[in-house]
DNA sequence: TGCAAAATAGCACGATCGTTCGATTTAAGC
DNA sequence: GCTTAAATCGAACGATCGTGCTATTTTGCA
């Protein structure tokens, strides 16, 4: 996940004259409305006129702060990928490197995800509303998905290199696996609304651990792969 | 994966009169286009306008097959579940029932996905567009994707009582597991144009019958999962 | 071959969409 | 407080959408 470059709008509108900044709190007030309403209807839901009519402005006042519907789209992006850092990434970094640091991934990462079963995951709405329409909305999801994954498997190869996964775990395929549990969660809680979703995506992730565990012994936090927080 | 009950619209139109057929035929050719079109742009982006250009035809043309553009829909998720059924469900029913069985389902509904990544899965996109949005078109969907689901929690039961699986097997968990790998696949593969994937999804189905393998012994054919036919 | 019915075309409607542009209000710096 | 720039509004445009209505063509059967 590196930190967003290449933002000069940012520093545009922020740092570089003394500045006017009323505009800047309404748009953060519009983009956190687009959010939300981008969570249910998705981003090619997502409609300017709605997004007025919620803040109680005029369409081309909402759009004046974005120039273009695709930019709006992509800030809201941008705006998800910021969120998510800050409530899965950064926390779970503090976390000891190794498998505490990687179960906390994996735990906040379903968090969000069922807290999301009410108002939908724009990653993986957008995977799949954008598969097939390239574009710079695609370009911008695609490589902050691709971060989020490198940043996963980096933990993963941590966790190797710890010791606490066997030395020749596939971080690539581990990644994968964890990653359908992920979607398989997200499936069957909001499209299928079925219960026990949760608790399923948390024992897959023990099969996980205990598929990737080291071959035996060498470390004393074994016996069984100690069911995560999820299933509590 | 019952058979399709409650269709009297088509005993109306095939049997009941002597009948005129025409209306059928184009009928047929249409819901083939839409399925095509709503394969790469969703079933909410399916417009009539778009299908008629690509048919030839004028709107209302079009529109007359169907009656309402969420008819249309719900057709088009019928065409898409019969043959899903044709190409997954019914071969693999040919297999004996256990394992080989329950392999068969998977590696026909991985090559299903993957024959789609250039046009996508309408169970999985639908899945997303429709999670939000309740009516009849959600419900359609949800129905027969839940069919689908009990047809390979059947298949799992069945490998159980054959004694190819471990006898305290959850069916309902390894079926969440098995559709992780297959929804990873579908993002990864499409979304992400991530070479590998469909490897990754074989490996990771043996994975999960290693997991969940009977105890020990009491079976000949074990010493390893023996790679699926879709890793070689 | 003629006739009724089915299939299709043509046109118009109201709605909503993103976007543009000029006017107007509001905020910020001297 | 005045002034200038930023922020917002209001109205309109062209496009596209689903749908209804009425002709017109085509089809299937006697």
């Amino acid at each position: 996940m590196q930190p967003d470059t290449d933002d000069t709008d940012a520093i545009d509108r922020a740092a570089r004259r003394p500045a006017p900044h009323k505009g800047q709190q309404t748009r953060a007030a519009i983009l956190d409305a687009a959010l939300g309403l981008a969570s249910h209807v998705g981003l090619e839901g997502l409609s300017i006129g709605a997004l007025a009519e919620m803040m109680q402005m005029s369409k081309s006042g909402v759009f004046a702060h974005f120039g273009s519907r695709e930019e709006l789209q992509i800030s809201v992006v941008r705006e998800y990928h910021a969120r998510f850092e800050s409530e899965v990434f950064f926390p779970a970094m503090a976390e000891a490197r190794g498998l505490p640091r990687l179960r906390a991934l994996f735990e906040r990462w379903v968090r969000r995800v069922s807290v999301e079963i009410d108002s939908g995951c724009i990653y993986i709405s957008g995977a799949v509303e954008f598969d097939d329409r390239p574009g710079p909305v695609r370009d911008a999801l695609a490589s902050m998905v691709r971060a989020w994954h490198d940043a996963m498997q980096r933990a993963i190869h941590l966790a190797v290199q710890e010791g606490h996964l066997a030395p020749d775990t596939d971080a690539h395929q581990m990644l994968f696996e964890m990653h359908g549990l992920i979607l398989a969660l997200h499936h069957d809680a909001r499209f299928l609304r079925q219960a026990g979703s949760l608790e399923r995506a948390g024992r897959g992730f023990d099969h996980l651990l205990a598929r990737y565990m080291p071959p035996a012994s060498l470390e004393g936090h074994r016996a069984r792969p100690s069911s995560s927080a999820l299933t509590r």
